[in-house]
DNA sequence: CACCCTAGCGCAAGACGTTGCAATAGCGCA
DNA sequence: TGCGCTATTGCAACGTCTTGCGCTAGGGTG
């Protein structure tokens, strides 16, 4: 289970958090196909949110014979090494966070669909306040907590 | 859009909520019928969470025919009652929560796979917290949030 | 009590995710 | 460069949830 890059590579330009998953890859005995190569290059130009379907359509706009379970299981792995994050959107749907410099957590109004994210302060206080309470360690990251949104509340 | 009854029916036992649904159904215009029957038998003797696949198994138990579309449908109407709620749980699944008498949030734990309720206190400053940052009115019950219990965190 | 309107039902198909399995192909090594 | 081990792939089938559609039957009305 790697961690996190610390962007050696002695490189020109500024070096993105991608370059090197191919030689992170092997590294840790694992492979670097056509396939990942191909979603990679999706997720770079994608920093944000993206469900799951989105990015498998992206995938086969570049490389027709793209499989949803291979796509589904490269992001398992490029979770593991901390470039994408995955979660559950309202509906349920699963949700990716590419690259999540810092773990946030989502609302969505309920009322007019938009998404927003919970400031690092305010997370971190509801993190607080379920330690205090419970002792529980919470991943804030992991879902998108419903409601509405002050504009729609009126 | 019916509220949250008031329990008149000047009954002898202490009444069920469920009690008055057929009546209520009615006067809405909605029908009461041998499905919805065995979806309220069941849930009846569910206070608590169930899960949609296990309703619909328990309401396969009482009538073979049952078909998961008209549980889906009928759960929403008795959302639209007050008499469930549902949200996600951690895989997105979706999980009803049974005569909702006070809202509460869940806590999940990806390691032992407990879950746990959020106590109203420590709920409603999340919702404060929230409501102050973002002025987000926000419904802690739709989703239940991830993390590791205090036990499994050591 | 029979009739009619329409809410609700079951079916079939589809979207989204997951999993088991046999065949393929990275890539480390000689 | 060629070989072999095994990580990955693609397929196929399954589970969950949703949706459109034609037929059925609840239940208010005359």
């Amino acid at each position: 289970m790697p961690q996190a890059a610390s962007n050696p590579a002695g490189g020109v330009a500024a070096a993105s958090p991608w370059d090197g998953v191919a030689e992170r890859l092997r590294a840790s005995g694992l492979r670097w196909t056509p396939q990942r190569r191909t979603l990679v290059d999706v997720l770079r130009e994608h920093e944000g949110h993206v469900t799951a379907t989105e990015l498998i359509a992206r995938c086969r706009e570049r490389d027709q014979t793209t499989t949803p379970s291979t796509v589904y299981r490269t992001l398992d792995v490029l979770e593991d090494f901390g470039l994408v994050r995955h979660g559950h959107g309202p509906g349920g749907r699963e949700e990716y966070h590419v690259l999540p410099d810092q773990v946030h957590g989502h609302l969505y109004c309920v009322a007019c669909g938009a998404t927003w994210e919970i400031r690092p302060e305010t997370g971190a206080a509801i993190v607080d306040a379920l330690a205090a309470d419970l002792g529980f360690d919470v991943d804030l990251s992991h879902v998108t907590i419903s409601g509405r949104c002050q504009t729609c509340r009126d």
